[in-house]
DNA sequence: GTAATACTTGACTAAAATACTAGGTTTATT
DNA sequence: AATAAACCTAGTATTTTAGTCAAGTATTAC
């Protein structure tokens, strides 16, 4: 498991798309503009997501994307991981036997670890991440911005 | 909170240290040697180490490195926090004016989780781990490969 | 059907991080 | 004095990151 600036953006974004995507399909231009990451990067991270199963492609005027499973459903570690290169990060393949034991020795601790971080951030949803961080600080902070946002989103949630 | 191979290559020195330093310091040769890490990578990880203070440097003959602190006082997100350039993930300082303030709203979504990384990696100390994984120690005294040592450990599991 | 909109693909690139190389200078032990 | 080790400085090849650019293909509103 690692944690990048890559799967820092590529959480941003699925944070910005459960966000703004509850009625309609959110375009890669729309999160491009609001997180001030260029669109093509976006592209090359949102074909990754949509291969691991986590956002749908809608086509056509009025398309964009949407997520494929509830928020509560999508969790951090699976986003990073659809984003990032796995890493063989034990240079003997798990197989234990790089140099004399010892070696694989602080290998398997240190995966250990990892799988603990993992472990952990399979725990945590983006829908929880929005839920524990939503109007209550930044809307306070921010005014009318997000205040608007937010009661867009009421409004959605009230016509549902 | 980044996590990176950079970082892994601290924690894994760290942990042979913490392991190999009980009695004398250890050179980074033999660790370098051990883990099959650059000899000269590690010294440029060890400057940044022993400036954070976590390890004291011996020179001359017989000397080495040795940990500043016990084992159990030194945890993940120090060791990972010292080696790893703090990047700036908020492209506005913290500020929260980046743009519109919408870009911030996630810039904190994301700050929280790493916070919450952080201080979930605060939480272990190097000591843990390798109580943890103990059975290294049996290994090391009888000059068993780990992969003895693993299935050790999965007999004691079951034992357990 | 056409145009608009949006996604797809692939090639390319500047900048940064990574991992290493080389060659020193201290410092302390013997 | 010889040596073993930390410690320092600079450079460098490779890989990854974070994009850009260009030319597609698919879908739907009209």
């Amino acid at each position: 498991m690692r944690l990048t600036t890559k799967g820092r953006y590529a959480v941003t974004a699925m944070l910005d798309l459960a966000f703004h995507s509850q009625k309609k399909p959110v375009t890669l231009t729309d999160i491009a503009t609001r997180q001030t990451i260029s669109l093509s990067y976006l592209e090359q991270l949102f074909a990754r997501l949509r291969k691991a199963g986590m956002v749908t492609g809608v086509r056509g005027p009025g398309g964009g994307y949407k997520l494929s499973r509830a928020a509560i459903d999508i969790n951090i570690a699976d986003i990073i991981a659809a984003v990032d290169e796995p890493v063989d990060s034990t240079k003997c393949g798990g197989k234990g036997d790089c140099q004399e034991g010892q070696p694989c020795l602080t290998h398997d601790l240190w995966m250990g670890l990892s799988d603990q971080i993992r472990s952990y951030l399979k725990g945590i949803s983006l829908a929880e991440i929005l839920e524990r961080e939503h109007v209550t600080e930044v809307a306070q902070r921010q005014g009318q911005h997000v205040e608007h946002v937010v009661n867009i989103q009421k409004q959605e949630k009230l016509s549902a």
